[in-house]
Parts: C-alpha cells; structure tokens; sequence
DNA sequence: TACTTTTCAATTGTCGACAATTATCTATGG
DNA sequence: CCATAGATAATTGTCGACAATTGAAAAGTA
C-alpha cells in the first residue's frame, strides 16, 4: 500500500481542474504524435486520460466523475463513458456502478504480482525474440540502447525507464517476438499500467546503470540466437528490477510510517 | 444452455448478416443465475453477448449492428456500446471506427500463440498455486475433479473441457495462485478467448481421458508442495493440448480445403 | 448529545434525436 | 461490358435531456 503522492490536499483540484495546468485540457499535440487511433472524440479523450493518469497528473486514488471531465475536456458524456470503459478495462481506473469511478490505487502486493507476472511473459518474449527477430531488428534494438546511453539521465541515475513506446526497451523485446498474443498483452493491455507504476516507484542509485548493462547482455543473446540464454538473462532481469523496487518500498515504509491512504 | 426464445428470424437477419447459421441471440434468463454484476443495463448485455459469442451463437466473423442487437435485446444503443466496449476489450469483438464491428474470427496462429501464452501463465499459476493453496483449496480441486469424472461426457470422450467457472478445472488453479494479476488476466481478460477457442476445436480421441490422469498428477503435485513439479507438469499439459489441437486442425485442412478465413 | 429519519442535491444510467461518415445502388460515359 | 461518378440509404458518432440511484446534509426524537 502506499504511494506516497503527497501535496495531493484537494484531490478534486487534481480531478476536476485537471492536469495541473489551469484549464487547458487540449494538449491533443503533445504526445499522440504517433500513429494511434484518433479519428472519434471517444478515442482522443481516452489517450489524453492515459496519458494523464501515467503522468501521474490525476493523482492514484483520485476520485473522477463524468460532468467533471465532461466539461474539463469540452466533450459530451457519451464517448466519455466509453473512454472510461477502455480504462476500466485497462485497469487504470475502477469504477463501481452508481457510485463512480476514481483512478487506480497502487498497492505494493499487486505491484510485485506485476512483476511477477512480467517475469513469465517478458522471459518468454525474450526467448522468442531470440528466435524470429530479424538482423535488421536486432540492429534498432542497439540504436534504441545507444540512444539511451546518450541521455544525460542515465549518467544522472535516474529516469532511465521512462522511455515510452518504440523507445523502450522492453517494449521493443516484445515487438521482437513476433507473437501477436504477447504483443497486445504487454504493450496494449499491461503496459501503461506497469508505466504507471514506473511513473511512481522510479528506479535510483546504481540500479539504471546495471540495468542498462543487462539490456545489453540480453541483445547480446538475441543477437546470437540463443533463446535459452535470453530467456534466463531477461528473467533476472525483471527479478532484479522488482527487488530492487521492493526494497525502496520497504525503505520509503520505514521512513515515514505515517501515509496512511485512502 | 441458453433458452433459445423462437420467433427470431427477423431479429437474426437484423443483427448478423454472415451468421451462418440463423441462431437465436436471446439467453437472458439461462446463464446469469451466478452473481456477477448485474445492476446495470450495459453489464447485463455484455453478458448476455460474451456468453452468445462463447457459444458460438454468433458467428465468428459475423457482423454485428447496434440497431440490430439494439432491437434484439430490447435495449437503447448507449447502455450497448459500452458493452461493445467491453467485448472489445476483452477481444471478443473487432471494431473499426465508422465502419462497424464484427465477431473476432478464429486464426490458428493466434491459437497456437494464445496456448503459449497459457503455457507461461498457467504453468506459474501451478507454480504458486502449490506453493499457496490451503489443504481446503487442495480438497475443492479433487472434488471438482471427481464431479468431472462422474459426468458422462468424459467416457464418451468429448466436451470435457466446456465446464466453466469454478468447474473448470484450470480455472480454480488460477484461482489457487492467490495471485490477484494473474487471476485477473486468466479468469477475466483471457479466460472467454480461451473458452471460445474450446468451443471451436474441442478435444476429442484419447485426449480428454489423458488430459483428466494429467490434471490428477498435476494435483497430486500441489498438494505435496512440490511447486517445480507443479509447474513442469502444468507446462507439458499445456503443451500436449496445444499439440491436440494443432493435429485436429491440420486433420481438418487437410479434410476440406475450402476453409477460406476472413 | 447521539441516533434515526427525511429531504435534497449530485452523480450515474438510460433514452431518443441529430450530425457525420461510410457502404450500396444507380446512372452515365467510355 | 466494364469502369467511374453521383445520389441515396444505412450505420456509426455525438449530443442534450430525463429517470434512477446514491451520498450527505438537515430535521426530528429519545
């Protein structure tokens, strides 16, 4: 349990007003620069919601009603609801019938679930990635580590795994494994809500640097074509990541005993 | 299974063209005596249209109209999208913006990917299920495997495999892993796919009869706590399913090769 | 003061109607 | 006869309004 999003004193300014920003809820430009679909409103909203909840801009837990975000992002109730409905399906918010809906509350079990659940599918990806990706792949695969070897973050030891879509490591593994099934299991359906937990529990220390080296090996076994070793590495891997957040939990825990939630 | 309430020819015509056959839509009394939610309108007729689809009363492929299903179930084309929706989510339906949806067509591929993506899943979930699972939860497994080996339909060797729920077998593994992601993925997300491909190709031969002594060691496995055994056990179950299938099919092609998909 | 009951405001669920887009049919020309 | 263009019908997307349910404030009683 937990999350310690504190400053979040008026749960419905972060709601109603939205964003954080005054009133300006178009930001249509900004991040669907990408090829999604956006040809109905119900779409739109949807990835600006998203969007908003991944950012963190609607803070977890936070409470969301309909007239709210109607007016917030200027559109009728209807393609709204059926926004909240792919959310609902995307686990990003909860909704109980007649009484609301409010964005989903992150709680350190079912972080760790995730993880697990992570390390089955992604070792598999991996596996498979070793056997079908191409030599043309394997090479975006190393432009996307040199790209985030560039970054300044990485050196700064931080933020390292905020990369999203086509920038992302692990999403690109994913890609590489040419199964369909896995891909929209982990890039549609679970994937922003394992970014929203990136979002809150953000990796430090020396982790990003010795993550950025297990990237590497992990190419290093695709490349070559042995499944069994990718496997194994990405395994560790997504093993290593979540102790590595489980132990900066149960540091923030012993911290501040104090944020009780809800 | 599904009061099929006649005097629907106009009402068949009106809401899937391709059917195929002319099958009655109408279940709403038979299968939603359980207690998920019904306390709306939209969750109602998403029910009513997963357990239609599971069935096989719609037609893979078929196309589906709001006013048509609209009509059909009586109800207003606002409460129905968001069922849509939901059915979409749950990949059970394919929709396209401005054009319309229609059922999601069965492709041996994403068959064949989807029992690799169980393979994964479900073998963690005997994993933890061993590890987890209370000496009452091992006796509940047995018994829903003596219920199955009482019924009729194992000897005859066919539908082994169409009890659902809590009678399913795999299922109350999930349910076992005490894993709420993981049971979240399998028992909602993926678990109605799972159940139409079941529909489509189900097991025949010696199949179900082995499939049954499997799911007893599989059991005989978690009940010593001996997870890798488990797990192992639960992967090659997987596996020889995913292998009966593929034969079936190939059987099938090779029997009539004017199945043209999509 | 504490507890129950009642009233009321707000939100969610549902509906019908209109606008926008697409698919189909028809007619025309090569 | 085939192909293309235009008109028409049907379906999807969106909106505003009304009904049903919920949560909380207000009033009443012991």
């Amino acid at each position: 349990m937990a999350t310690l999003t504190s400053h979040s004193s008026t749960a419905a300014a972060a709601l109603s007003e939205t964003a954080g920003e005054q009133g300006a809820p178009f930001a249509i430009a900004a991040s669907t620069a990408t090829l999604p679909e956006v040809r109905t409103l119900a779409e739109r909203v949807f990835h600006q919601l998203q969007d908003a909840i991944v950012r963190g801009e609607l803070a977890p837990g936070s409470k969301i009603t309909e007239p709210g975000l109607s007016k917030t992002y200027g559109i009728s109730r209807g393609p709204l609801r059926e926004a909240m409905r792919r959310l609902e399906a995307h686990r990003l918010i909860e909704r109980v019938p007649h009484v609301g809906a409010r964005v989903v509350q992150l709680s350190m079990k079912e972080l760790l679930e995730l993880f697990d659940l992570r390390e089955a599918l992604e070792s598999m990806a991996a596996r498979l990635a070793a056997e079908h990706m191409s030599a043309a792949e394997v090479q975006g695969l190393r432009d996307v580590l040199a790209l985030h070897e560039g970054q300044a973050d990485l050196q700064r030891g931080e933020a390292y795994y905020q990369r999203e879509g086509d920038l992302d490591f692990h999403y690109c593994i994913v890609q590489g494994s040419h199964n369909k099934m896995l891909m929209n299991l982990l890039c549609d359906d679970l994937y922003y809500l394992v970014r929203l937990y990136r979002t809150q529990f953000s990796a430090s220390g020396t982790r990003p640097q010795r993550a950025f080296v297990e990237h590497h090996r992990i190419v290093d076994a695709i490349e070559a074509g042995d499944a069994e070793l990718a496997e194994l590495l990405m395994r560790r891997h997504v093993s290593a990541s979540r102790a590595n957040v489980a132990d900066r939990y149960a540091a923030a825990l012993a911290q501040s005993t104090s944020t009780l939630q809800r």
